[in-house]
DNA sequence: ATATAGATTAACCGAATGGTCAAAATTATA
DNA sequence: TATAATTTTGACCATTCGGTTAATCTATAT
């Protein structure tokens, strides 16, 4: 076998960078070939020898960019803290990936209810299948503590993604509404100040919540 | 002046309810105009005589849906209530009205974030200037009772519109990691549910916020 | 009945788009 | 250096898509 050089994975990743960022900021419908092509600097033919069309192009970038989206999710909730720490965590390490991937929420969630045939290769590659039950078992005297049953996992566990996922998906609205937060810095700012006011308003609830 | 006949209004009615149901399942660019037609029965260039192009018959229903989506919730803000009492109607009118339009805050979501450009025109047509402002002014004395500054209200109204229309435009996402909810009866339920939730979640906070 | 204006259609057009192919260029191997 | 394999390109193809046009149809007014 003749090995590749280093050319090859070079060109790759190339187009595969270009792939994501047209991708994440138009979708599957509204990219070109041609632009993702321009983008990566190389011809458009280069594109279907790497991968073999658009389609396949685009699945290989949705399932890397939703691993990408999933890991930390899933690494902190796996790590040995409390449940408040996990959720501090979460909050923390996600809103600060989120501002350096803007674009992806709102693109995984649109791409995702559109194509709902990914739903397949998604829950083979984002391995979480009962995150929920998990943390339940994990944290039950915890969260019986804080009078949860685990009836209310599953508002909770969204409550608490939403917190962080909703405010960058929902950015274009926000700055429409609020065009303080057109300056991206000022959102930023604005979604790092979300950390404490996420946590502090949802522990605060907990805490009121036992009877 | 010859007056229309009942087919003019009826016919361009027809268009743009097609209109807006193709937008709002595929988006702008994943739109047919002929996919349009043929979901208004009738022939492609109809299209073209009522609306002149693509881009006007989108701009046309994205505008009509904005304010459908708007109307109610400032129409609710602008009521004689108590603070409280608003959010609690909120959730309930505002969850009801999504599950009779379940892909319009996704819909709306993306394609403002697509195309900033109608910016302008949205802030046109959505007249809430200010809304937190114009909030926190009249529920001075309550919101101050709750510990909530003015520097909190963006927070505060971004984290309650998130209750209610993240799991709906995260649908998608949700039904693939929680496959109990694929029965859309279920997830109505869920988002029925989430009415009380939601509204105890936060007043059991701010309830403990105040020193 | 005939003329008139608006509504509707079939057929068509040009540009854009995803995709292909054979040749050229580059790189690895013998 | 010669040869084989891989990478890259320009030119091209078929189809799709938004949009146009001229003709037909329908209803009303005179």
């Amino acid at each position: 076998m003749i090995k590749t050089r280093d050319a090859d994975s070079h060109t790759k990743e190339k187009i595969f960078m270009a792939a994501s960022e047209i991708f994440e900021e138009k979708g599957h419908s509204g990219a070109r070939m041609q632009e993702i092509a321009d983008r990566a600097g190389i011809n458009k033919a280069l594109l279907h020898y790497y991968f073999r069309s658009k389609d396949q192009l685009f699945k290989a970038v949705f399932v890397v960019l939703m691993k990408k989206m999933f890991a930390k999710i899933i690494s902190i909730m796996k790590e040995d803290m409390t449940f408040k720490e996990k959720i501090k965590k979460f909050l923390d390490e996600h809103i600060e990936f989120m501002i350096k991937n803007p674009k992806l929420p709102l693109f995984l969630l649109s791409e995702i209810s559109q194509n709902p045939e990914f739903s397949e290769s998604i829950s083979e590659t984002v391995r979480l299948r009962d995150l929920k039950t998990m943390l339940y078992e994990q944290h039950a005297k915890e969260l019986k503590g804080y009078g949860i049953k685990k009836s209310d996992m599953s508002q909770l566990m969204v409550t608490i993604v939403s917190f962080s996922v909703f405010p960058m998906a929902a950015y274009g609205m926000i700055s429409v509404l609020m065009p303080e937060f057109r300056e991206r810095k000022k959102f930023n700012e604005y979604m790092r100040e979300r950390k404490e006011f996420a946590s502090g308003l949802l522990f605060a609830a907990l805490k009121n919540r036992k009877k």
